[in-house]
DNA sequence: CTGAAAGCGCTAACAC
DNA sequence: GTGTTAGCGCTTTCAG
């Protein structure tokens, strides 16, 4: 900047208000500083801009996601990336892989960036250590599962009302033995879309039955032989309650394996790419990516504005829609 | 930082050394030094460090894909992220959407927030305007697609040759007449799969017949409707070539829509989630994302770490893997 | 409308 | 081992 300063003729603060866009700059003094900076090849420091100035923003936020190559994270990136961009605002993004440790570490990293604010769909189960970053002006938004321990803006889908809902459909084609494939009780979504499940059992007077409900299991792998032997034991299930995208992928993998895909009913959470070209076409409880991201995205950007209202929480509501593989009734 | 000193009755550059576990600091005063710094809540500030700090590093660097939610991009986006994590690198990303002018915007703006390195597969189609940043020591690694008018590490998969085998494996089952679904031609990877169904078309002495090549199609909807047409016209197609995990989809919706899905052939171009669960199960040409991503990043990181050699250009091949749609025969 | 001086948070260099 | 001074690239403040 110096040196553009010296070749044109002016002084470091016009090459600065140049770049700025500062209108009361004489267009002469302009032109010669545009043209000794293409000269010298210059492009503004924007981290170091921000070091001085008044607000100190950085026009940066970071993203905590779960994995950003499963589509669930990736769709909610996109819309983040765009909403984002609009507003000239760069994203720092990370992957947690349900490690709580990678959270806190890249929470950390963020923060030592000097992001405006952050957003979080969490793998950690204690927020507590948030609080500090609040204190000295951090911006936090939650989405996808609530914070604990802190108190912050979330954007949550209706995961037990939408588990309740598709059981209670699967019911209602007859079935009593339905087996639930869920993640980790300690994750906070596993845990609501059992309990969804569980209270249209309850309703419907069947009580849960310990050999249908599998949880947390290991890899793909594994998780396929799991089902698959459920599936082959005396009083076998007949429909399937898969409470996530990848889970929705091993159920079917598993009744293909055992040719039971005309059969046995499935209902997925989630969506999946190309459900609707699956024979038979899988039924699923879809969330809303679009206004989760959009409600979660804006909120933040309220709160790095400056809006210091109560904390919120939005509830977006899930959508079931039938495509056949719900549709089998119990034999 | 300041204050963190004062606290602790120590100088700033005590508290510099003990943030930058500097050996030489006395064990007391870093004691000292963490308490006072919990007690404050501080934080160092990364970006601030790198202003002064002897390389400039910002270990940063920018990845441009074409669009992070597509599974594509978003496969590589976390090869990225966790080889940039396990350098203490953090990650920009930004997704192009086939707009060159969004290339120039966001290679400008990683610029400016001083990335050390930058990874694209471009969208633009003439990158002479980063020869200034190469002079000034930006480093580039182009990924999918190689460089215009500009001499820069590449890695590339074998587009020309993958085509060539699916197309000859549709040969060799009876089809004389493949419907070619692509992209814009001006798009490098378009037009090299072309080449290769071209290639394989001259070698069976068919011949290219333009009402069989669909390329640069609008959107989803009007996609299918074209394919559509073409497989009802007269003389239609035995076969369906995809060149895009997207055209995929699209030829396999346009088939099902016309009850063909048994009865004419389709090969894809890239992977597709499920593709082995599909009716009949999608027989691809698989780009090696891994090494894709592997290879590009490495040469990037020797790049940042001072390697001058010579400008390289890696080709990754792709793998055929037949799954049933392309194995039907020729009417 | 323009420029000089001070300082953002930090690290390099060089004393002590 | 530890502290002091200067300065990274920029913006602010305030004087002209």
């Amino acid at each position: 900047m110096r040196e553009v300063a010296a070749l044109s003729g002016t002084s470091l603060k016009t090459v600065s208000r140049v770049f700025n866009s500062v209108p009361t700059v004489d267009p002469v003094l302009t032109e010669k500083v545009l043209k000794a900076a293409k000269k010298l090849n210059y492009t503004p420091n924007m981290t170091a801009g921000s070091l001085r100035r008044t607000n100190g923003k950085t026009k940066t936020i970071g993203i905590l996601l779960e994995d950003i190559s499963n589509p669930f994270s990736a769709s909610l990136y996109r819309i983040y990336e765009d909403y984002a961009a609009e507003n000239g605002y760069i994203i720092l993004a990370g992957s947690l892989d349900e490690e709580p440790e990678r959270e806190h570490d890249l929470v950390n990293l963020f923060i030592s960036r000097r992001v405006d604010g952050l957003l979080l769909a969490p793998s950690g189960t204690d927020h507590a250590y948030l609080k500090g970053e609040v204190a000295k002006g951090m911006h936090f938004g939650f989405i996808d599962r609530p914070p604990v321990n802190f108190k912050s803006d979330a954007v949550l889908s209706t995961n037990r009302d939408g588990s309740f809902e598709a059981v209670n459909h699967l019911i209602s084609f007859g079935h009593k033995r339905i087996l639930f494939l869920g993640d980790d009780p300690a994750i906070y979504t596993a845990e609501e879309r059992f309990q969804g499940y569980a209270k249209a059992l309850k309703r419907a007077k069947f009580g849960v039955e310990k050999r249908l409900v599998l949880r947390g299991l290991e890899n793909e792998e594994s998780a396929i032989a799991e089902v698959r032997k459920v599936l082959r034991s005396a009083d076998a299930p007949t429909a399937i309650f898969a409470t996530q995208n990848l889970l929705t992928w091993v159920a079917m993998k598993a009744l293909r394996a055992e040719k039971l895909e005309e059969k046995v009913a499935l209902v997925g959470f989630d969506d999946i790419p190309g459900a609707e070209l699956l024979r038979p076409a899988v039924t699923l409880v879809r969330q809303d990516l679009a206004e989760l991201g959009r409600r979660s995205i804006e909120m933040l950007f309220s709160r790095i504005n400056g809006d210091t209202s109560e904390v919120q929480t939005v509830i977006v509501p899930t959508t079931f829609t039938a495509m056949g593989s719900g549709e089998i009734p119990a034999r």
